[in-house]
DNA sequence: AATATGCTTATGGTATAACATGGGATTTTA
DNA sequence: TAAAATCCCATGTTATACCATAAGCATATT
């Protein structure tokens, strides 16, 4: 039987000199119930870092682990990708996470952070990138859905 | 219940000249819960050295005997030579193994050792070949399957 | 309504432990 | 007995654990 959780909301959090930042106190939660660390990784398609429970990765290395998989040539190139990417961010006591230089640059944070949640999983960006990415998904919304615009005009 | 285990991430570390390598902290730490050493092999499709856990070989044994008719012959043939190449690597008291010849050899590694996470088996590159071989991967996800792109972002 | 109080969370700094790596000593094996 | 493998200790570097302070937020109090 699954536990649910939902990664929400949108949070702001500085990162220090030392590439340190707060996992929002919401996040923390979650995590703590079944572990102390995160797993982040390089999203493959946008300026930004992709977090979630290490049980994610553990469900995807037991579809792959069948004997077929152990030796097939066009074994799933994605998840290759995303364990050698991947890495396990632990958090102290005062509920901090240090992000790799890797990540980092990925994302070209430097002084701040904001979480974004995704349900299973969260990103965390570089501010002005996210208002442009949500200013993107805001326009391409309204785009595909015109008759989302009239409750939007309500407000 | 499993214990779930994850070799994960990408580390760098240097091969002295007596050819001795540090298994990097965090697959040491999953290995010695149950052994004291790695297993390691040739890739077959890739020049690059493979290492897993003793109790992978083990399970594949196992169904090597129970499955005789959901193997090809052919794969049973690549078994067998896995389990010819296959060579215990113990490390010692500072988590540091000693890669044969034939091994470095393979993987075209002389002074230092890339370590790729893949799940439940890692692999170990030349620094070049790797960023190569992550170039082609990452490459070949974007082409083959741009429906990732859309999914990724919807979880 | 305004202010006070206490709690949770975020952030900065420092001490400590873990790790990778080099070198030398001891043991094994061919 | 020479060469190679294994073990053990030493060191610089880096990450992690810990402590201390500051900032927000909600509730309680007047």
């Amino acid at each position: 039987m699954r536990k649910t959780f939902l990664f929400l909301d949108t949070i702001v959090n500085k990162v220090d000199a030392k590439g340190r930042v707060s996992l929002p106190a919401d996040y923390r939660s979650i995590v703590k119930e079944t572990a102390s660390e995160i797993v982040c990784y390089r999203s493959f398609n946008s300026p930004c870092i992709e977090g979630c429970l290490e049980t994610m990765l553990d469900k995807l290395a037991d579809e792959m682990d069948s004997n077929l998989d152990f030796f097939s040539e066009t074994q799933d190139e994605i998840s290759n990708l995303l364990f050698g990417d991947s890495k396990r961010y632990p958090f102290d006591s005062t509920g901090r996470i240090m992000l790799s230089e890797k990540l980092l640059k990925h994302a070209e944070i430097t002084d701040t952070a904001v979480f974004v949640g995704k349900g299973r999983k969260f990103q965390i960006w570089n501010p002005q990138n996210w208002e442009k990415e949500e200013q993107r998904i805001r326009t391409a919304v309204l785009k595909n859905r015109p008759s989302i615009k009239k409750s939007e005009n309500d407000r």
